[in-house]
RNA sequence: GGUCUGAUGGCCGAGCGGUUAGGCAGAGGUCUGCAAAACCUCGUACAGCGGUUCGAUUCCGCUUCAGACCUCCA
């Protein structure tokens, strides 16, 4: 753990040397998925990117709780129309209770993760199970004045907190700017300010999901799970908070503003955003329609996709990025990735192959050295990889019999190799029998899609 | 309109003030009975125009183009 490594903090929008609170733990809060479509490429790139995160947090000896929320009480669409739940929406369209479209995604994009090779994190809430905290979240607001009330409404009064603190300060803006920005001035509105969030919602009559409060038979607002969840199971402050880059204004926002305006201080100490996948330049997301769901990449049934790709090759692909570019997805980017990842793994095997001779002529403390190197460096997994093909060449050279390594040397670089590649970067090889069983139900749901 | 980011060889994608990123594709070669795999060699990429500098793809300015956020979004 004696590892320098080095966050891109958006924050302070530098980098800076990772210092947990209380080490050797750490306390990672990540957004999870809103449950109420298909998970696509764009959930993969957010999962992979912390999920790696963790695996070389625990690599490097920390300790780490990983909370990954579910949304499954859905945002609302529109603070301009009736309030609106996505997924209640969804659930009348298809005549379904609300829970039974949340409990169906959520075990899809289950599967798809376990296929991807993304472990499963330390907790998972949802926030339908954490009405209460949110209840009691939104009082210790109040508390402090820095809510108002409305209708059976309750919303953040956004300039009485800007008054004192900085609102704006993780996504850059100001207020003003802010103003500037708004587009509609929606005419009877309840809310003081056009900028202004909901904490709660009175649930209008057709609107189906819905808690009792102090306030009125409604629901939460959308920013406040998370700030209720993290602290519940990280505390009052944390040490890494992740999410999307798109999450960043208002949801990560107002998650900050939600939790100075409860506690008086900041929970989250770096805040680290993954940038979005893109196609043809465009940001790939559900509502462009552009979005390509993870059980069709497998099952290659999307029109766009010449072929079915699996989820290693996925994950590779989104590996061989740095987590803060954009990624642009192409058939011919995931063939190469497909390659890459095979050429990868056929190398590891290979190393069993490989006859150990008196003396080495090749430094294997290097390739570990290396990779940490890179990884230290904001989590730069792109020249990770590139230092894990220097080795695919040097292992190669090695069975052909230029060069020679000893014994002792080439359990160590088995033992590294395997580990960095199947540890830290969570890549297996496909060939393992159990990889078909963890995509068939989603490629078989993909095809019946069709 | 406001805020911000990016423009790298055929494709994807790192990086840096002067030295090979890497993967895939392509060309030549070695090995092999053929093929595959593997290995060796090969590309004078850094949007354009100025400036700073001994030297810029890397720093500064301008231009053009692209994108993100400002509404739910990974």
């Amino acid at each position: 753990m004696k590892s320098k490594l080095v966050l891109h903090n958006t924050l302070s929008r530098t980098r800076e040397e990772f210092v947990p609170y209380d080490p050797p733990f750490v306390g990672l809060y990540v957004c999870g998925p809103t449950v109420y479509g298909e998970p696509h490429l764009g959930h993969a790139r957010s999962a992979i990117t912390f999920d790696v995160l963790f695996r070389y947090l625990k690599y490097s000896g920390y300790r780490v709780r990983y909370v990954r929320n579910i949304t499954d009480v859905g945002h609302l669409q529109n603070d301009a129309d009736e309030g609106e739940d996505k997924i209640a929406v969804k659930a009348r369209l298809e005549q379904l209770e609300p829970m039974e479209i949340a409990h169906y995604y959520t075990e899809s994009y289950h599967r798809a993760m376990d296929a991807l090779g993304v472990l499963s994190p330390s907790i998972e809430p949802r926030a339908s199970g954490h009405i209460i905290e949110q209840i009691e979240l939104i009082k210790r607001i109040f508390e402090h004045g820095f809510a108002y009330e409305n209708n059976g409404s309750v919303y953040f009064d956004v300039e009485a907190y800007d008054r004192r603190h900085n609102y704006g300060r993780l996504s850059g803006r100001t207020l003003d700017e802010t103003v500037a920005g708004t587009r509609t001035l929606d005419g009877q509105d309840e809310k003081r300010a056009p900028y202004d969030f909901a904490l709660w919602k009175k649930a209008a009559p057709e609107h189906i999901m819905h808690w009792p409060s102090p306030w009125s038979e409604g629901f939460p607002g959308w920013h406040l799970e998370c700030s209720a969840m993290s602290t519940k199971y990280l505390g009052e402050r944390f040490d890494i908070h992740g999410g999307g880059m798109d999450l960043m204004f208002p949801h990560h926002e107002c998650e900050i503003a939600q939790s100075v305006a409860a506690s008086g201080h900041d929970a989250a100490r770096y805040w680290m955003h993954n940038n979005m996948i893109t196609m043809e330049g465009r940001k790939m997301g559900k509502s462009l329609g552009n979005a390509i769901s993870l059980s069709e990449f497998f099952a290659g049934s999307h029109p766009l996709l010449q072929q079915s790709y699996s989820p290693m090759t996925i994950r590779f692909f989104i590996l061989q990025a740095h987590y803060r570019s954009t990624l642009d997805f192409s058939n011919e980017a995931l063939q190469a990735a497909e390659k890459g990842l095979d050429r990868l793994m056929k190398a590891v095997a290979t190393i069993g192959k490989i006859k150990p001779a008196a003396a080495s002529t090749v430094d294997v403390t290097a390739l570990e050295r290396d990779f940490r190197e890179a990884m230290d460096d904001d989590i730069n997994s792109p020249v990770a990889m590139a230092v894990l093909f220097e080795w695919v060449k040097v292992i190669n050279q090695l069975h052909d019999g230029a060069g020679t390594i000893s014994a002792a040397d080439l359990a160590t670089l088995k033992q590294t190799m395997e580990q960095i590649v199947g540890d830290v970067l969570g890549l297996r090889d496909e060939g393992a029998a159990s990889n078909d069983s963890l995509i068939a139900p989603l490629v078989e749901m993909a095809l019946e899609a069709r």
